[in-house]
DNA sequence: AACTAATAGTAAATCGCTTTACTTGAGCCT
DNA sequence: AGGCTCAAGTAAAGCGATTTACTATTAGTT
């Protein structure tokens, strides 16, 4: 199955144990602070001549040094690492955001930790310190409401409380409420049920009340026997399947349902389905947050877009920002997003 | 819209600079090395009474001492690190094997850096080496062909070359072809569509030569214009949607689709609709993998399921293990896990 | 010839911890 | 009184870099 090519030593002879600075100078016959400092581009190194630096470049390419990172940090006293706490590592969107920080982290150089604290207050308070006891320059909180009294520059992202050195980065909520419930009252819709997140995602107050407001400009009432809230902690379509089979066993008719995200509202539609209902035809459907299945649900979701990877850029941007600067204290508190509506085939005129 | 507690200091008084071993032992007229001693409980600790010890402790928990990682990784060439290598965060099958790889590894200390290469050689070949430099003890690599010749423990989840230091997690892959194709069989099914994987899918080669084998077997004949291959980086269902369009536009008839995974068999599904044929009433679709979206599907997903948490938490175990033993140099070259099929509602017997 | 300036580096401290080898004083024994 | 053992620590090296403050040699100037 595998065979060994005996002249494929085509890579440098992998040096068992890896040179240090140490042994590089000595092989050298020079000093670590000349290799040092040629090999940082230190301003230091212009008292060292053309000629020996390209020795030293050269014996470092060929020995395969690889300065140890560990030492460098303590040091400098920078890691150039910092931490992203999540909710729970899965597909929709947690995963996307970080895929956002991903993208500007690693291209500036920074390294990143990722823990997920799946709700659980120990770890809540726990990994911050963590995180802060390896050296991490900064944070970044997804979902997740961040304790006060961190001493390092911290993000969250969907955060909505004011926290001392927290920058915010949050969607317009009430647009993204506007565009949802202007699309349903355009197509007629005036008997609107709605699935509410649970009490510790970082949206949902401020996304509940945000819909009050739309609903109260429309002139929308909103029937308290058409409201559920989600219940659990797992992140699976099953939380909104079940609250909308208690929807239905209310008996309180709705020919639209707008639910707290796209992976409540998939739940949802296979309970609407099951009670043979079909969707867009008898209930139209919103989700929010446009998770990369949406656009492949049957029927395709109608949803407000956050641009989550977007928001994760921009976290990691301005965390960056923030660690760089460090010293003047002035940082922003919060950066608003814009979201949008993607009208697709889960909803339709009233029957 | 939020309100500044007054009394709400109820955290420790936040000492600005964190304090460090040093001058924790001055402020207890102690030498370091004794409170190191106590604070690690090792054996050597047992020099100092029960009443120093607890001085210390108490000390160190006022001061809210947190000895400083780097340091103490530097001093003992242990990082409690792994790097975790994965061709894209923001996808149902790596979120899954990561959220395994993650469960186990917090569990006993360790932390990880996670990096996505996207498919890019360049990515492939760097990242591995920034990850040594940063000490990491060991690497799990999924979906993702691990370079040869790297100093540290590594596992390869669904890896399938045999490189020397490497350990492969990988399915059964001769008994999922064979569960779903027995599966289509006994439901009537003969002329079957397939889907393979990129080529850059670590899984590709096998699993469809495991489904050969297994068609043969059951005496089913593969039809060569009934076999698509995706094409693309991305892990969009799109991918999916596009090669069962040119699978229809080929004109040759079938009446079951195998896909390579859940995600391209959501677009196959998509345009086997959108043609005209429904599922699973004319064409009965399986995919692969079993992603957390697979069952809320409409038609839900009949699926062949790999244990992917379960394989990114023997991948941490194993991983572990292989570090904590290091000296020994025998160590698995694989690890086969078992597939089950999960019979939902896209697959149906012939019309 | 003496002084200055530039060149080409080097020695040693430091980051914050761990760990080995040693010291100091007291108590006990003979 | 001298030696031995034990208790309760301490001093200092070392992990692998970076960085500050020097030094030795040569060349140029007056």
């Amino acid at each position: 199955m595998s065979r060994n090519k005996p002249g494929a030593t085509h890579r440098a002879p992998a040096s068992r144990s890896s040179v240090s600075l140490k042994s590089l100078a000595e092989h050298l016959g020079l000093s670590q602070a000349a290799v040092s400092f040629v090999m940082n581009r230190s301003p230091n190194a212009k008292s060292i001549p053309q000629h020996t630096q390209d020795l030293i470049r050269k014996a470092a390419r060929e020995l395969n040094y690889r300065p140890n990172h560990l030492a460098r940090s303590l040091r400098q006293q920078r890691s150039f690492t910092i931490g992203v706490l999540v909710p729970e590592i899965s597909e929709g969107y947690a995963a996307l955001v970080m895929s956002g920080i991903e993208d500007h982290l690693l291209q500036e150089g920074y390294f990143y930790f990722v823990v997920s604290h799946r709700h659980r207050a120990d770890l809540l308070e726990e990994y911050p310190l963590l995180l802060q006891q390896r050296a991490v320059e900064g944070l970044i909180a997804v979902d997740t409401a961040i304790a006060e009294g961190l001493q390092i520059p911290s993000i969250a992202v969907s955060g909505h409380r004011e926290v001392p050195g927290v920058t915010n980065i949050v969607l317009n909520h009430a647009r993204g409420a506007m565009l949802a419930l202007e699309h349903l009252y355009k197509l007629g819709h005036r008997r609107i049920a709605f699935i509410k997140g649970q009490e510790f995602s970082s949206d949902t107050a401020i996304r509940w009340q945000s819909i009050q407001d739309s609903a109260a400009a429309l002139g929308i009432e909103i029937d308290d026997r058409l409201v559920v809230q989600l219940k659990g902690e797992s992140s699976s379509p099953e939380l909104g399947y079940n609250v909308t089979q208690q929807l239905l066993g209310s008996g309180a008719p709705f020919t639209a349902l707008f639910s707290f995200n796209d992976v409540s509202a998939i739940g949802a539609i296979q309970a609407l389905r099951e009670s043979g209902r079909r969707v867009p035809d008898n209930v139209s459907v919103v989700g929010f947050d446009d998770i990369q299945s949406a656009a492949f649900q049957n029927p395709a979701l109608t949803t407000v877009r956050q641009p989550l990877r977007q928001m994760g850029m921009t976290a990691a941007e301005t965390l960056l920002q923030r660690i760089t600067n460090a010293g003047q204290d002035s940082y922003p508190k919060e950066i608003v997003v814009e979201p949008t509506l993607v009208v697709r085939a889960s909803t339709a005129p009233i029957p």
